[in-house]
DNA sequence: CTGTTAGCGCCTTCAG
DNA sequence: CTGAAGGCGCTAACAG
């Protein structure tokens, strides 16, 4: 095995003092005399003194780490809302775990188990389903939960979302005001928040246009790459599909492009697309008309700031404080 | 505060046993008795107890929990590996806490002392740069440590890597067997493995064909997408340009593409693409011929199974078994 | 098979 | 300003 790892007490050896002196100048306490405060950090630096943040934890009760766990973690939507809360929780001394629900919700009460037991401080969730009390009663342990993405009905909980319906809405209005009147749409299941939500915005707008909705060229689906490629083939191959669709994600638009890509090269030049997300590879989405850009950064911000506060108590400590819901806006991009 | 949280205290109390047996039933010691078991079971129910990992892992010195930092968390490569391991991880009852260096030495030194602090039981690292003290500094103090993607000369470190001026070699001598003579090179920087060994395959593919590599059309720069989009504008406002080019990653791929679908139509027929990884959204690359593509999967089951192979002490325990370095084969691919 | 007894490394009153 | 002492929740001998 490793040499046994130091302690505050060999510190305290070194240094001549107790540990709880050490203790003190660890933690910055302000009433330790100056020359005991260099002695100790003198001990500490040659002894390579490393604190032990679980022993810290279990008296403290507080461990300095937040989970955050997502249906599936290669979407790229998820992986930059991660990377912003990293650098975030970094800044304050905080670390990340991270865990994919792999879109189920037995795995989700699993991973929030685990966060649970490993006592994070607060858990920011992407959650899978609209089921709420496996998480309520996560919450009712005293652990802070803070929804992103996706809202939920029940439970009371805090969460960090965009306008979704509004988002949807104005993209399909701007397919509508170019002139198309035959708009498909490629979504997701209704159970989820946001598909839904995109749904409602894109029924609104054909309806304000007075445009009929064509069950045939309406396809739900998972939100992942393959069932984007799928839907597009399935009604490309069906007699005189529309020549515009909403897409609801960018997983879904990439699938759907890859499919033009790959087998619909006649299509080229006739079919327009307009779709949430925009990402790095945007610019590659060639029939791509319409963004609806989300405020990413700025959301695991917000998430950063909702789950710190209850944390730190900054509410009245109890979490009776009532549920804070905040809507971002989107922006529409022409391209 | 919430109501403190119940312990194995207060399921010993219910179940009329000592604590010690309680901790046997929750480890699944053999040597209880049924009814007893039962009993503590029970009462575990009852009282919604949920084990306290803190505690465990001050007592037991492991937190089943893994570490992982890399330079981006928002490339797709390193998603799709996160994504692979935390599978693997998940399945095994380990935990996955990620962090970005954002390519900075500094911020991978804080993150690996956060890490180390926090007594993962052992990370896994695409380091930011040829710089190995600090890494090795966190080996030495007991936790096991593996490199992925790219390497390291000193340190003595385990390593997951891929034969990178291999796959180079052989997809830049693709293009050259389509009858190109004139190929361009979008790089990264040489301090880091992977764009080093890539760069050495297309010197060595030019070599053997006897072609010279003209100093103009090789470019070097960060291992981002904003920097594929700039070597690829500055090399097409050069006189005369190549028409074939080898990219060395993902992200620098995706940016010269980009270029060329914003301000660049006029190329379009005439540039060809080699360029390493296959990407769920490859389709999109339109001018990509050839794709080196790494196993990214298999990287992630490799690297999982080096770190909890040091972890469970397999390599007898000490950590002076030779460090084991795997290479990987890549795969040709044409579009 | 089960209980008793020590800690793991740190923080935190409470005295001095 | 500093030290002594107790305990966070759990496990691991060692007795019985």
């Amino acid at each position: 095995m490793s040499p046994r790892a130091v302690t505050i007490k060999d510190v305290a050896g070194k240094a001549r003092v107790s540990t709880a002196t050490v203790s003190r100048v660890l933690n910055d306490d302000p009433h330790v005399a100056e020359g005991t405060k260099r002695r100790v950090r003198a001990a500490v630096d040659e002894l390579g003194y490393n604190m032990n943040q679980v022993a810290r934890s279990l008296k403290t009760r507080a461990t300095k780490t937040i989970g955050i766990v997502a249906p599936e973690l290669g979407s790229q939507f998820f992986m930059l809302l991660a990377e912003n809360m990293d650098r975030d929780l970094a800044a304050r001394g905080y670390g990340l775990v991270v865990c994919s629900s792999w879109d189920s919700v037995e795995e989700e009460k699993q991973r929030l188990r685990l966060l649970s037991e490993r006592l994070v401080d607060g858990i920011v969730i992407i959650p899978t389903s609209d089921q709420w009390r496996h998480i309520a009663a996560v919450k009712a342990k005293g652990i802070p939960i803070v929804l992103v993405d996706r809202r939920i009905e029940g439970g009371g909980l805090d969460a960090v979302l965009v306008d979704n319906e509004g988002g949807a809405f104005e993209a399909v209005s701007a397919l509508i005001a170019d002139g198309h009147r035959r708009i498909g749409f490629i979504g997701g299941s209704l159970d989820v928040s946001t598909a839904r939500e995109r749904y409602f915005g894109y029924r609104r707008a054909m309806e304000k246009a007075g445009l009929r909705i064509e069950p045939d060229f309406v396809v739900f689906g998972p939100l992942v790459l393959d069932s984007g490629y799928r839907a597009m083939r399935a009604m490309l191959q069906k007699p005189d599909p529309p020549e515009a669709y909403f897409i609801v994600n960018a997983d879904t638009h990439v699938g759907a492009t890859n499919y033009l890509m790959i087998e619909g090269r006649e299509w080229k030049k006739r079919i327009s697309f307009a779709a949430f997300d925009e990402m790095p590879f945007s610019p590659l989405l060639t029939f791509c008309r319409y963004a609806v850009q989300q405020p990413i950064a700025d959301m695991g911000a917000q998430a950063v700031r909702l789950v710190l506060a209850r944390v730190s108590g900054a509410y009245g400590g109890a979490s009776g404080a009532p549920p804070e819901v905040i809507r971002l806006k989107t922006r529409l991009i022409r391209h």
